[in-house]
DNA sequence: AATCGATTGAAACGACTGTTTGAAACAGAC
DNA sequence: GTCTGTTTCAAACAGTCGTTTCAATCGATT
């Protein structure tokens, strides 16, 4: 029944049609409780549709999981897009791009936070929405970053190394997205609303992997930080 | 139904007092399922004990997790303890037995899985045990690699930037061991049986931080991957 | 042997779970 | 209007959940 009703149930703050609201209803929902953990009736509590319509758009609870995963990660997709720089764009710039990019998409604040965690809770204990998830999402995001890494050292690092050092940087940036609660616990906290913003997140750990491959100056032997947020990218 | 098993805990958690088999079996359910979607029959199941045992021993549910938490916390600790040099030991050589160390503690399959696995639930999703977790168990850990770090760069770092640096550190082995599935899948599989490894893994780490911070050779700078097996650690 | 507190046992409690049901409400086609 | 197919609704289904109950059992002390 596909209506083209636009404005029909304005006065409600639930939009869209039965489906979509359970799919947003259901997101929150497993990103909180997680899969098992999360029930049928508070989704639809939230969603405000009747108990049945899960099990009759989705077919069953687990469906609707899976469903709601790759909702999120296309939702994700749409609202963080890769970046794209000017032909003669330094493989650092790029570097410092990405990192910056894929650190607002876990920690950015103007986005939806139960995707991020939506997802984290995927990476941590995948079902069947995982493996789509990986080639879709991640793995593009992954051949970016190593294609700018080989771009920064010129081919002089084999495949292996190149992943791993791939993986150092996205661990970097990955600790404060699964642990940042942990993390909070040990930093004061006047230290991290200074210092464990996204862009400033980004300049360490940009500066500490150039360091680390030899295309960027050596960290302990001049002054501690050097203003973190200089450094003007020209972002695409 | 007091019987002496001297045989350890091989498969069968079915030794020692109930109150201690409780622990055990939850430890490990708890792990694999969450604090919610574990149920306490599974658990009693396993640990051979009657369903009212846990709510005599420990109250409710909720409080068992708490203690199963504390339980293998204090497992851990006794298990992998810190390392300690001596006198005379390098910077260098403290970081990277500190890396292999941590490493060891969060994949070391010599080592039960499911307590690194409820810790890292613990992390991701925290609750009353959180705290404790961090303050005895983390937090020494995270003063002692700042310790290092501050010797490896001679006191030229503040202690923000510092921190920032522990903080790369970490990350970098803690995406093995959270995001490790998702790495398995961005990873051939030849190349992980070869290169993720703890001790190889300790040596990629160890090598990229030193040379971030100016202690040791750039990596892009000479011939791919000098033998990740070599570089003779005196481990404690 | 008798007693007492600590522990264990089988069964049941009420609440909540995912799922199903059949009727009602709805849209458009004739 | 009737008819068709789609969607929503309240109610109930059969299980499972955490927790409680109370009698039976154990271990040690008298």
């Amino acid at each position: 029944m596909i209506q083209k009703n636009p404005e029909k149930n304005a006065e409600k703050p639930l939009s869209g049609d039965a489906k979509e609201r359970i799919l947003l209803a259901a997101g929150r929902e497993f990103a909180e409780h997680g899969c098992d953990a999360a029930t049928v009736r508070d989704i639809c509590l939230a969603a405000g549709v009747n108990l049945a319509a899960v099990n009759y758009h989705f077919g069953d609870k687990k469906r609707l999981y899976i469903e709601s995963v790759k909702h999120a990660q296309r939702e994700r997709m749409r609202q963080v897009p890769e970046p794209v720089w000017a032909p003669g764009t330094s493989a650092a710039e790029k570097l410092r791009d990405f990192v910056g990019n894929m650190l607002e998409r876990m920690l950015g604040l103007d986005q939806p936070l139960w995707q991020a965690r939506l997802m984290l809770r995927e990476i941590l204990n995948p079902t069947e929405a995982c493996r789509e998830l990986v080639e879709d999402y991640f793995r593009p995001h992954f051949e970016l970053l190593l294609a700018i890494l080989d771009e920064l050292v010129e081919g002089r690092l084999d495949g292996p190394t190149l992943r791993q050092v791939a993986l150092s940087v996205i661990g970097q940036c990955f600790l404060y997205r699964a642990a940042g609660d942990v993390v909070g616990m040990l930093v004061p906290v006047e230290e991290q609303i200074a210092c464990h913003t996204p862009p400033h997140l980004a300049d360490h750990i940009t500066r500490f992997t150039l360091a680390a491959l030899g295309a960027g100056p050596s960290f302990a032997c001049e002054d501690g930080h050097p203003s973190p947020t200089a450094s003007e990218s020209s972002s695409a």
